[in-house]
DNA sequence: TCGGGAACTTGATGTAAATCAAGGCACGAT
DNA sequence: ATCGTGCCTTGATTTACATCAAGTTCCCGA
């Protein structure tokens, strides 16, 4: 079933490019390529040049680095109608992590001119670009101040938290966006550490997992789950 | 000695601002305001909608976030010349971290409209300003990668060799940029453990330490140095 | 229906770094 | 001199999480 996609029409319906004239977006068309890839496919390496950015119109695709020792950590899932590699693109600097296909997957990679063109015709494009920008750059400050201060524990809430979206409380049901090692790397932990704190959230009436689906039977007592057997107390800065 | 700030000036010389025309300096200007911030002093906290981006032009800033234990986690250190706030203020979302002089400081607050008019009217600007923000992306991504991969040691000695600057072989002497409490708190370490660690390196005569002096006796032989004890193996991905 | 393997769980053990608890040491005020 | 008061170091102990090592369960293909 190889359907042909409309690139113009995919392009229009991207947050980023909203409020875009027909015209530029037939520019970015034309410097627009589709690209397949299946599951556990390698789109790029580390260290790689890009010449463009990428959406992805189906499918899954994982940021992730590896140390020198290979482990590896992801950094990013990225779904249908988000896109990856705009900061890469614009520093013009090798890419600090490599992108692999989780499923079979269908990317546009739109190329770095048309965007360049785009951002000097029309300045409210590139505010939604800066704009884009920043809200990543928040996305990894969060990551940073997960990793640093807080639990293991905490960190699975927050994500779990994330998924269920609405804050109003009650019990809301959802599934993993990909497979528990993967959400354990995500997360910082290995997946023995994140299939024992699933068990204790479990254990706590707190939430139901079969497989991927989660439940969560009450957002408001999830949130204020505390596990920290001494806490610490507060010292004044 | 409270000598008046040529804003123009000042504003002209920051690489961010070069290619302006003259007359968007002086616009830029019109909304900016300079601020004296004593050392220890606060300039906003975790929460705050900010207006517009600060520069320093003398002293140091300190970014941080606080955990709800009253845990302090240094994200950055912004020094002369540098600035921050710019992704917060694209993002018009509250600061997810706060900041305070870590010396008396003076610093300039940038209006967002002038930035936004800037934009409009000089399309290189916004794409240096995405190149900015991208940069500073970059950098969070490599602090991700340190805390989620790199050992104690191996961020310490990564810290020292990026102070270090020149990547040629040899001693190098340099001054950590403050004191070794902030500068634990940014590798995310505690005091002790930088204390031992620096310890160690000394006592592997990789350099040495007087109060924040630091020689670095041969680059070559401390960005080999390797602590595990148990290397752990690869596992293919 | 069966078999094989990936994904996940569970338990025992190990360890890097934090925490707790005293000291040294410099430097400025009295 | 002497007394403090931060800042840093050093040592003993604890701990959260990783690692190692078997099991389960589930799923998919033959």
């Amino acid at each position: 079933m190889g359907k042909q996609i409309d690139i113009g029409r995919v392009l229009a319906n991207l947050p980023l490019f909203q409020q875009l004239r027909e015209g530029e977006i037939a520019n970015l068309a034309a410097g627009t390529r589709e690209i397949g890839l299946g599951k556990g496919r390698i789109l790029f390496q580390k260290g790689t040049l890009l010449e463009g950015f990428y959406v992805v119109v189906r499918g899954q695709i994982k940021l992730a680095f590896t140390s020198p020792q290979g482990n590896e950590k992801v950094v990013s899932l990225v779904g249908p109608g988000q896109s990856f590699g705009e900061a890469v693109m614009f520093m013009e600097r090798p890419c600090p992590v490599m992108a692999q296909a989780l499923e079979d997957s269908r990317l546009l990679h739109i190329a770095k001119q048309g965007i360049f063109a785009a951002i000097d015709h029309d300045s409210a494009f590139a505010r939604r670009l800066l704009a884009g920008l920043s809200m990543r750059l928040h996305g990894l400050i969060q990551d940073v101040e997960n990793y640093s201060l807080r639990s293991s524990t905490q960190r699975v809430i927050g994500f779990l938290l994330q998924l269920a979206g609405t804050p109003g409380s009650g019990s809301v049901i959802f599934e993993l966006p990909a497979s528990k090692h993967v959400i354990a790397s995500r997360l910082n932990l290995t997946p023995e550490t994140l299939s024992r704190i699933l068990h204790s959230l479990i254990e706590s009436g707190l939430i139901t997992v079969h497989g991927r689906r989660i439940v969560v039977q009450e957002m408001a007592r999830l949130s204020q789950f505390d596990d920290l057997p001494h806490p610490p107390c507060a010292k004044g800065g």
